[in-house]
DNA sequence: TTGCTCCTCACGTCACGTGAGGTGGC
DNA sequence: TTGCTCCTCACGTCACGTGAGGTGGC
C-alpha cells in the first residue's frame, strides 16, 4: 500500500535476515550480542570506535539497549551483503533520518549498486575459476 | 606422453595465460614490466621485499632478466587466480626445485585446493546476492 | 635547464586479530 | 581464592597506495 519509511524498511529487512533465536532482554552486554551475531568483542568495540553504534556505559562496561540491538542487526545485515563500513555509515544515516522522502529510493539505489558490485566480483571469480580449471585439466592430461 | 617437470608446466601455464604482445628484450626495467603486467612499480618492489623475485641492480636501478620476467609471469598468474603471496612463495619453491618427483602432484593439489576455496567464496557471494535481490524486490514492492 | 624514470623511506588503508595487563562481581 | 567477563592500549596482518624528497641520463 502506502510508502514505508526507510527506518521501518531497514528494520524489517534486518529482522527477516537474522534468525531470532535469542531471548529478548532489556539490556545486553557485549558478550550477549557478540554471541547472538557471531562476531568478536573486538568487532563490536571497533564499530563503536567507528561511530556506528554508541551503547551506554555502567562504569566502563558497555550496556546495549534494544534499540542498539536493532541497529546492530542492520549493521550485520549490511556487512553480510558486503557493504563497507563507510557504506554502512551512510545506510545508518538514512536509518536515522526521520523525515526525508528521498530516503527509500536512495536506499534502493545503494542496494542496487552493491548488487552490481557483487555481480562484477562474481564474474571475476568465475574467470579465476575457469583459469584454474583449465590449468588443472592441462596438468592432469600430462601426468 | 612422459611427465613434464613442474617448472616446464608452470611456465607453460603462465605463457598461455598472459597475452604476449610485448616485444622481447634481454633486459627490462621496472616500468617495462609494470606496464606489461598492469601492476604498479610499488607492487614489483613489494614482491622483491617479500623475496619472490630478485632482479639485478645497476647502481640502485633494478634490471630484470628474461628469467625474471618468466618468474613474474608465474607470480601474476597465481595472483590472478587468487593465491596469497605465501601460497605464491610455495609455488615458486616448487618452480625452483629442480628434481623432486612429487612436485607435479603437489602442484595439482595446490591448484585444486585453491579452486575449492574459490568455490566456497562463490557460494558466499551468491548467498549475499540472493539476500540483496530479495531486499530490493521487497523494497520495490512496497513503494 | 627541463622531463622522464628511477630510487628509498615511511606512514596510511581496511576490518579487524591478538596479546598484555588490569578491573569487578559472583 | 578462583573463574568469568569485562576493560583499554597498542602492535600486527594483508597487499599494496601514496606522498616526500632525492638521483641519473638524455
Amino acid at each position: 500500500m502506502g510508502d514505508l519509511s526507510a527506518q521501518v524498511m531497514l528494520e524489517h529487512l534486518a529482522e527477516s535476515f537474522a534468525d531470532n533465536t535469542t531471548e529478548k532482554k532489556e539490556i545486553y552486554r557485549i558478550g550477549d550480542l557478540a554471541r547472538e551475531f557471531d562476531v568478536s568483542l573486538r568487532t563490536l568495540r571497533f564499530y563503536e570506535d567507528r561511530g556506528l553504534i554508541s551503547p551506554q556505559r555502567s562504569g566502563s562496561t558497555r550496556l546495549y539497549s534494544n534499540d542498539d540491538r536493532k541497529r546492530l542487526k542492520i549493521i550485520i545485515l549490511a556487512k553480510n551483503v558486503g557493504f563497507s563500513l563507510i557504506d554502512i555509515e551512510a545506510l545508518l544515516n538514512i536509518y536515522d533520518d526521520q523525515d526525508n522522502d528521498q530516503d527509500l529510493s536512495s536506499l534502493t539505489d545503494k542496494f542496487k549498486e552493491q548488487l552490481s558490485r557483487l555481480e562484477s566480483q562474481k564474474e571475476e571469480l568465475q574467470r579465476s575459476m575457469d583459469e584454474l580449471g583449465n590449468a588443472i585439466n592441462f596438468i592432469e592430461s600430462k601426468s
